[in-house]
DNA sequence: CGTCACTTTGAACATCTTCAAAGCACGTGG
DNA sequence: CCACGTGCTTTGAAGATGTTCAAAGTGACG
């Protein structure tokens, strides 16, 4: 919203489809090369900043994007509330198909939370795709169902769970996809994004976000300095993760 | 789990799919009457009773269910946590199809939460149906869509909502389902379930929807008497369902 | 190198949970 | 048809968890 379009991209950072983090991790792994090279010649490649919005609540959806690297999230606005981020997206996945099934425009907004290169598919490039290939459709269809499954977790996590076990839950998660471990059980990662989107994330405040670290801190369950983190212990942070409740 | 497989149903409570209330409310209506005849000719019907289990979480699914009458509820329990409903099924709906897309087993619980009629369609004769008609299968996307937009509507209010607000929510949502109006505003309702139901619905415990139902009562925005809710001005219960947070 | 947004701190307060116990209601079996 | 029991509902009191508001730091980015 508050930002321009940003400058054309080097040829580094848009790799060729077939280079693509994408290929072996999302639902284009079921085409084959010369599909791929339709895929490739189609698509178009753009650099987004820290912040800045992909698409936005309200307005038409003309495709679908698939990040190449960084890290995006959707947000959901209900009239009257806070946004939530119901969602992170990673290099390799892709952004948007459930809302190109109905074609209301876009019922949530994806913003970058990171500097982020993203591609673009045109809708009627992607459909072309869809009816010469059966499999992908299936495969969209699975990460629409993987999509509820997520999210009917994170309302069940929300609903009975304490913030600090869903932030023990998120670093978890990141841990596990970025972390590198020196040692058995020491993590060292970074944070991708701010501490005012892992608040929107955990649907919490910023406030709370910062005092239960630090609570976590003086446990001695993690060790935090700005976006980096150190977890002497991942074993333990996990428990959290599930703990509190017995009942 | 706690209940035994009922009586086979009388003719009346089980209508042929044609007569089926299902037939103009949910995704077979893209279906002609020979189709609707095949539908009908395999389907099979059973009575539930109230909390009877209509398929459990971790049990093999071998088909889809849909309500001729009652209600029923989709639970999810996640490890070591308490279950939330995450979504009513009304007469006319569709239930499990989600769980078919991946052969899995079921991920969610389903259970009646009213005496109910339920029609059960399994996966080979479905993938038949879906295979011979094209727009079926885009209805039952749509379905899927569907789900995920209203249950990530439900995290947002779960998570920037009081019980209270999320309480009216929901009862205006029943009241323009099944709602008499007698005058303008005045709606008279039934609660189609018990306390303990909606208490796993809207994530909170029974004691907290006792109380808040009572302060909602006191205040004049209804009275409740059992399972029968009668709401004065509906108008002012939706504005409950919105308001607090101005920020 | 300045600006603007993000982050942190503190204190008061609201909301909701927890535990325990009593009342009630419904369906089951006699 | 009535008695009985199990699970649902209600009540009360105490305490945990998280929010709100305001204001002072801090840091990142252009």
């Amino acid at each position: 919203m508050a930002h321009v379009i940003s400058a054309p991209i080097p040829g580094v950072s848009a790799p060729h489809c077939l280079d693509c983090p994408t290929r072996r991790s999302a639902e284009w792994n079921v085409l084959g090369d010369e599909e791929m090279a339709h895929l490739a010649a189609g698509k178009s490649a753009r650099t987004y900043r820290k912040g800045e919005l992909i698409f936005a609540q309200g307005q038409p959806c003309l495709g679908i994007y698939c990040i190449a690297s960084g890290t995006a999230a959707v947000g959901r606005t209900e009239p009257s509330l806070p946004t939530v981020l119901v969602r992170l997206a990673h290099a390799g996945q892709t952004l948007g198909y459930s809302h190109l099934v109905l074609t209301d425009g876009w019922r949530a907004s994806a913003k970058a939370l990171e500097p982020s290169v993203i591609c673009s598919v045109e809708s009627s490039q992607l459909e072309r795709l869809l009816k010469r290939h059966q499999g992908l459709a299936q495969r969209f269809q699975a990460h629409l169902v993987a999509d509820l499954e997520q999210t009917e977790a994170a309302l069940a996590h929300l609903a009975w769970q304490p913030v600090r076990s869903r932030l023990a839950r998120l670093i978890v998660a990141l841990a596990e996809r970025t972390g590198s471990s020196n040692g058995q059980n020491f993590v060292r990662l970074k944070l991708p994004m701010t501490r005012r989107d892992m608040a929107d994330l955990l649907c919490t405040r910023p406030e709370t976000l910062t005092r239960t670290m630090q609570a976590m801190e003086s446990d001695g369950v993690l060790i935090s300095a700005g976006h980096r983190v150190d977890i002497p212990d991942l074993g333990r942070l996990r428990q959290e993760s599930v703990a509190t409740h017995l009942h």
